[in-house]
RNA sequence: GUCCCCAUCGUCUAGCGGCCUAGGAUACUGGGUUUUCAUCCCAGCGGCAGGGGUUCGAAUCCCCUUGGGGACGCCA
């Protein structure tokens, strides 16, 4: 059996977003559940917009999704290949030079949508004799190459693997564009030309091509090159359900990094939209998505990229992150809210450990992180709220930190079953209730009335830290 | 204007003619666990766009309407 080969191809004319991430992700994961290869196709064929700065931060981002390609191109590096492709297309008379300016189709193109007609290119150079073409050359004017379309307009079906055969009445286009004044080939043209040559099994891209995917039927068989297999996933919608765009806040996958989402989080997520393994399964590893991905369970329909849901993934995967890792993503957020330094010794390491694995339900995301209540417990300056002063004017708290100073300060640490004991002895010494030790002591050391665990909370800070909260509480109030 | 795609809770989805009083997840609400918050567990709320067919029987098949989305560039 030849090995499938698909293609992800974004233009690097700006950040990769979600939508392009999961055609990048589908791509990808049909490519390992075949033992296919992923080919990453860079298409900078627009000089003016295409930077090389955004073609490095898609692959910086793939990277960082956990996407890997087999084999990398750029268009640019290829520009003579489709001249010279387009230039044999016109010695076969299956296109043409064409002089129109872009001022004189834009204005057609407006009569032709204010008369109610469709805004396609009449075709005027299509016959142009050798006489006008080198009048209009005299002149000064540039020529591009268009596609000349079949007189008996075929009826074109897209053979879809996804929605099925799509059949056009007719084609939304006149003579297309192959390739423009400065030599470099229009989208449609270069796109076909690449996934012959680089022996694209399967071409599967968002559902906005499905009319590209029309045109460049043609191409190939004016060309006369197989044609791949092809796919059209559904469009990914923002919260107004139109086409996810910046208009629809954070959508590049680098906010989402900058923004303390893990890959995997985000990965999972993607899988889920558009995608379902029919299992009501909703975590899935990169492995266990290869395994089930099936073009069979993907879904027709468009659907709304919802930030809630991503969240909850997000923090279904801070639950379960090695803690080491969490400590390495979460540090950047820590020292932007200067909760610590850059460098940290083992024992701070330590320390943060303990603070995360304790704090890590409570996170949706990292950036939670710089401004964390939780966090100041360990690493703020301690101020007591309102409540937390209430609590602490109840007649018998006194007395209760007094003895839970006086039993931890004589402790070189603590666990959280030795503070138990304790506040268990300082309860039944006071003849108090639990919330009586419990409130107070939680007010004193936390300067709060809710908050992580707080035995757990104790035995991080230890004896030393407990008993000077403590303390301070008591000398404040006497 | 022309062409194309799509249609189950707010959102992501299961359902491929009887198992549907429509299942799960999320979000929301309430309860339980917890000294407390978060987590976790339980419960509740909430949907087949409308109208015609086909059939003994339709969320499921067909048609129409409506609605949503997309395409129609010397952008990709």
């Amino acid at each position: 059996m030849k090995t499938e080969r698909v293609r992800f191809a974004p233009s690097p004319t700006g950040w990769l977003h979600v939508g392009g991430a999961r055609t990048a992700l589908f791509n990808w994961l049909y490519a390992k559940k075949h033992d296919g290869k992923l080919i990453l196709r860079i298409e900078d064929t627009d000089l003016d917009r295409s930077s090389e700065k955004y073609t490095e931060s898609i692959k910086e981002d793939l990277k960082w999704l956990g996407i890997v390609w087999d084999e990398f191109y750029k268009q640019s590096d290829r520009l003579e290949i489709y001249e010279r492709y387009a230039r044999r297309l016109v010695h076969e008379e299956k296109a043409y030079h064409c002089f129109c300016t872009e001022e004189e189709l834009e204005e057609r193109r407006q009569r032709a949508l204010d008369g109610g007609r469709p805004p396609v290119y009449d075709g005027r150079c299509r016959n142009l004799s050798e006489e006008e073409k080198q009048q209009y050359r005299e002149e000064g004017r540039e020529s591009v190459i268009r596609f000349k379309l079949p007189e008996q307009q075929p009826n074109v079906v897209v053979p879809d693997r996804i929605k099925g055969d799509v059949e056009f009445e007719s084609l939304t286009t006149g003579d297309f564009v192959i390739l423009k004044s400065d030599g470099t080939p229009s989208y449609n043209f270069a796109c076909v030309l690449d996934d012959h040559l680089m022996e694209i099994s399967f071409t599967m891209r968002a559902e906005d091509h499905l009319t590209n995917t029309a045109k460049q039927m043609l191409l190939y068989e004016a060309l006369d090159f197989n044609q791949p297999q092809f796919g059209h996933l559904s469009m990914l919608l923002g919260p107004d359900k139109s086409k996810l765009s910046k208009r629809s806040g954070a959508t590049s996958v680098k906010d989402f990094r900058k923004n303390g989402y893990l890959p995997e989080a985000l990965v999972n997520h993607l899988a889920q939209l558009g995608w379902s393994s029919k299992d009501n399964q909703e975590i899935f590893s990169v492995s266990e998505l290869t395994k089930k991905f099936s073009l069979d369970n993907i879904i027709d329909s468009s659907q709304v990229f919802d930030r809630d849901k991503l969240d909850w993934f997000n923090n279904q995967y801070i639950k379960r992150a090695e803690l080491d890792r969490l400590v390495d993503i979460s540090a950047p957020f820590l020292q932007q809210g200067d909760y610590i330094e850059e460098d940290l010794k083992e024992d701070e390491r330590e320390t943060l450990k303990k603070v995360l694995d304790l704090i890590r339900p409570s996170l949706d995301k990292l950036t939670d992180l710089k401004d964390h209540e939780d966090i100041e417990i360990f690493y703020g300056s301690l101020e007591l709220n309102a409540e937390a002063e209430e609590v602490l004017n109840w007649k018998s708290s006194p007395a209760v930190l007094r003895e839970l100073e006086e039993k931890f300060s004589t402790r070189e640490s603590l666990s959280p079953d030795e503070v138990s004991t304790i506040v268990k002895e300082v309860k039944e010494g006071l003849e108090v209730e639990y919330k009586e030790v419990y409130k107070p002591l939680r007010a004193a050391v936390t300067g709060k009335i809710s908050g992580p665990e707080i035995k757990e909370v104790l035995s991080i800070l230890g004896p030393e830290v407990t008993c000077g909260r403590l303390n301070s509480a008591l000398e404040s109030r006497s």
